[in-house]
DNA sequence: GCGTCAACGCAACGATCGCTGCAATAATGC
DNA sequence: GCATTATTGCAGCGATCGTTGCGTTGACGC
């Protein structure tokens, strides 16, 4: 078997391996994403079940039980790909407006129950599934700082940034009911910049 | 009926109520609670379900549905059970040593896997737990902010106290595995102190 | 078009969950 | 001690969950 089709197929098993992301199944990956999404943002996450969401999305049960093996990788699949390129990194010539305008949408985005929902869910299933939250917001604030750095300017490390942005940033979210306006999130900004220009040493006067 | 025990009895109603937190009462609660605690650190919260918690309790299953309705009651109750009085509020005479060995004290315990299940899992519930988790963290801080003030000294708010000191402890104990060290904690203390003694003017010596 | 095989729907099954009768136990006030 | 009654244990029930075997659909390569 596979004598001489071998040469049109690249070598026998890599060419197009097993995978099918046709019409279909496509289909039933949106369809199983939004129910989940919708599910978790009408009632608390300990009530998602399998069958439930198969119901929402129109699908079998059996289909999502054979693609996503547990819950928690389904969600973790929902939450990567809900925050992969949800809002562009801005860029407009100074850090300090990056950032405001970065931390202002992230906070915008945390705003919507959804998001909380989805974030909630899937730091319930373990420490893997928050990082999968996260991940992206890390990217984008490290593509920030480095820009900077480009520019010539100082810039703080991505830790530090994550602490001092994104730690208020999602513990509003998460544990409070205030989740932070506009005026809040440009001083939340201005506080790592003015902050972190120490390393120029900018001590007032 | 309850005529004249009606004047021994204060007002048949109000005297011992219907609470009755005797000796197997307190010891089911201790033992649910404990039981939730253990199975909490063991397997993922959506493992968690009420005949599990009554079989490591050594409790009949109908006795944890019968006091706590739901799950999450459970959740927040055993939450806020471990939460209350679970660290001494420091005392060094500075709001600076005084944060200092707070946040520390709270780094330490953000450290162990239990605390950090329980958070997790109340979090999938809704906003509400989420609170109970950090209502008496919020209580504390508070103390010493106000401590400061009766000494004479600036204190920030308790919001914003909450956004630099709480906002990264609890970030990187949720999203990262990196839960920060004790020179982290400290200088998370710092920057506080010294960011909100601007109007005193911070001297670096 | 046409065949192939991944992906899906269907039906049925054990297992477990959440709940509700009723009986037994043990705190609590006298 | 003794009666009262809140609290727990027990047995059993519907409902739903998670899984498996098999037939059908439809995406992909030729």
């Amino acid at each position: 078997m596979a004598s001489r089709t071998a040469d049109t197929t690249r070598s026998d098993a890599d060419r197009a391996p097993q995978t099918r992301p046709g019409g279909r199944s496509a289909r039933v990956r949106t369809a199983v994403h939004r129910a989940v999404i919708e599910l978790l943002a009408e009632a608390p996450a300990e009530q998602l079940t399998m069958p439930l969401i198969a119901a929402r999305a129109g699908v079998h049960p059996t289909t999502v039980y054979r693609r996503w093996s547990s819950l928690a990788d389904l969600l973790a699949a929902v939450a990567g790909s809900r925050f992969a390129d949800d809002l562009v990194v801005p860029d407009t010539g100074s850090l300090r407006g990056d950032l405001r305008r970065w931390v202002a949408d992230v906070a915008t985005d945390l705003t919507d129950p959804e998001t909380l929902a989805i974030i909630r869910a899937t730091l319930g299933t373990g420490t893997e599934g928050g990082c999968a939250c996260i991940a992206e917001r890390h990217t984008q604030l490290g593509a920030m700082l480095d820009r900077e750095r480009e520019r010539g300017g100082t810039a703080p490390s991505v830790d530090k940034a994550a602490d001092v942005l994104m730690g208020p940033l999602y513990f509003r979210a998460l544990f409070t009911e205030r989740p932070g306006d506009a005026e809040w999130a440009r001083e939340l900004a201005d506080s790592l910049v003015d902050h972190c220009t120490t390393a120029g040493h900018a001590r007032p006067a």
